[in-house]
DNA sequence: TGATGCAATGTAATCGATTGCATTCTTAGA
DNA sequence: TCTAAGAATGCAATCGATTACATTGCATCA
């Protein structure tokens, strides 16, 4: 009844050959004859046979996995991404695992275990504050070659990476909101700690001495990506006098952006009347929110299809080299309804 | 310089023992005695010693690996089940790989092809419209017991699964919204070919009944739990005449009650002012939207928790029994600002 | 004609752990 | 003191594919 599956030596019987050629007809077509390849496929088709991946893993000394390292899945942001690597792996023999930083504990131990275990052959972050121990680890372990860093990056460290171009991101944001004629701007920041945070402001501050914009410190509001800060965000601009407001805020995140919109109708500001928002990623619900948000759109996808790809190159070379490639995505101006000109 | 890993042979030597016995400390440790397991333990930490998954995999015909079968990543909803499965399967030799139904193709062949590929011992799906030819194709399989439901569960086919008390939900957002003193209740459903819509608009039903309440075929909305889905909700009910408006609304998604509440403050109806609004799902946004969303929570990590632990049985078991548990995860009404006595 | 090279295929070792069976050692009971 | 049972351990086959190396067959060229 439960008939054993076949076995690659089931195959070669029933095709007449050995499971070497077999083997090299399944992964290497070009080393056999055009008959025996097709002698062999019958035979596979034939036989129901199937590959298996543990057996293969073992004998080329790989995991047949990756692992996504994921800042705060509950984020939409990265859903995106992640369909993007996703996709970028399908047409491989790597299965792709996903893993939470937030449930990892903060030293990141059973991280590096992964690779130890060889569980996994390679690993995208899409978090850029990994700890410093865990990728001297890795780089003591001849594994760090085998990282590549997707949106956020590592200070510090040079690991290839994939990312939107924030410079021009804040830069579109601020000139859209120039061009509608607002001069005062705020700016909501994300976390501290985070390199995309650095970016968005250092931009926004180049952008505001290069239109020479008025500037005030509390038009700097710190935030970290959240809804949450976005609230928060608005407390602190009600509190502002009327006189000191800015006409336009520009935040990091959407959600930032919706948070604080929130907070400001609740309070009776009126956007875009009062105050025009825009956003930065271009979430899902981006479009849909009340106001639609004007936003910087980040290609989330062909970030994911791109760290996939350059992950992929780097498997499949010995390892060892140490070039490290930037690939820059660019961004867009997605105009919607939570900006316009500021009233006079 | 590459100093090579260390194998249980490495160990064996370094602890005078065999590979056999090295095996056995590590997986039975009842069957070494005292002395042996702590020389293997020294020996184990001396030599760095890590063990190979790909060859115990092998050996023991095993993937070492479970699918979690999400519908859609973007949906932070499910972000919370996700870390309880992570969690549940933490402290086991199991990877858990994510895939996103929306990238597979719509047969779902490339999903069957994990089980046949041996890549994976088991799954969880927390998508209930898995295709009825995938399910067959699995049971022929003989891997159709190593699959367990989460949150949604498939109409028509035994599979053991862990839900919430979707109708215990429904009902307190009922009974919430009566005693508050409203009697002209919409609901907001969830898309038509849905397990949860079924369950929470029956729940609905009932509770009309029970408590007498009146009744308009336009007091039913279809939604699909998006948060456009609300929006468009939010049009209906501006369409409906003022004195024929539900004076609340149960919605079976936050989400979807989100969008809602968006659109009806647009349209200057206030919420709760004019209209109570209840969710379901009790995502994290929930508590920090404007206003704070009165909802069902449910608990998710628990739910993802209660999967893996159920899954993990079955794949400890011998497989082709035939009993077919469902656990149900409490739910409980989280009073919000959404929610208010109607205006008299 | 014989040597040479290349293409196609086969043989068998190998990856690293697990485990059925055999063996050795202990200890209790007769 | 001898036997038997049970505990502890070792030996070696095994999981299924890959691949270095060996072999065969054929075409080409001097």
């Amino acid at each position: 009844m439960t008939q054993k599956v076949a076995r690659i030596l089931d195959v070669a019987r029933a095709a007449g050959v050995s499971t070497a050629t077999v083997s090299r007809a399944i992964s290497n077509p070009d080393l056999v004859s055009e008959k025996t390849r097709e002698a062999v496929n019958t035979a596979i088709r034939n036989t129901g046979y199937r590959l298996n991946q543990s057996a293969r893993n073992l004998r080329k000394q790989q995991a047949g996995a990756v692992l996504v390292l994921v800042p705060n899945l509950g984020n939409p942001f990265f859903s995106g991404i992640l369909s993007g690597i996703s996709e970028g792996f399908a047409d491989s023999d790597y299965s792709v695992l996903i893993m939470d930083t937030n449930h990892l504990p903060t030293d990141h131990t059973g991280l590096v275990d992964y690779f130890l275990d060889s569980r996994i052959d390679g690993m995208i972050s899409l978090d850029g504050s990994l700890p410093s121990d865990a990728l001297k680890t890795f780089e003591s372990m001849g594994v760090a070659d085998k990282i590549v860093c997707a949106c956020e990056w590592i200070a510090g460290h040079d690991l290839p990476s994939v990312r939107s171009d924030n410079s021009k991101g804040a830069q579109l944001a601020i000139q859209h909101l120039y061009d509608l004629g607002h001069r005062k701007i705020a700016h909501l920041t994300g976390p501290a700690d985070n390199v995309l945070t650095h970016a968005r402001k250092n931009a926004v501050s180049r952008m505001r001495c290069e239109l020479a914009l008025p500037m005030r410190s509390d038009w700097i509001i710190r935030g970290d990506f959240s809804l949450k800060s976005g609230q928060i965000a608005a407390s602190k601009f009600l509190e502002m006098p009327v006189e000191l407001r800015p006409t336009a805020v520009f935040c990091a995140s959407d959600e930032g952006a919706m948070g604080l919109i929130s907070g400001l109708l609740a309070a009776g500001v009126d956007v875009p009347g009062d105050v025009s928002v825009v956003g930065f990623d271009d979430i899902e619900v981006a479009e849909h929110f009340v106001p639609p948000l004007t936003t910087i759109r980040q290609e989330r996808r062909q970030i994911g299809i791109a760290a996939a790809k350059l992950l992929r190159d780097r498997l499949g070379r010995a390892g060892g080299r140490h070039d490290c490639p930037i690939k820059m995505i660019d961004v867009a101006l997605k105009e919607r309804g939570s900006t316009a000109p500021p009233k006079q």
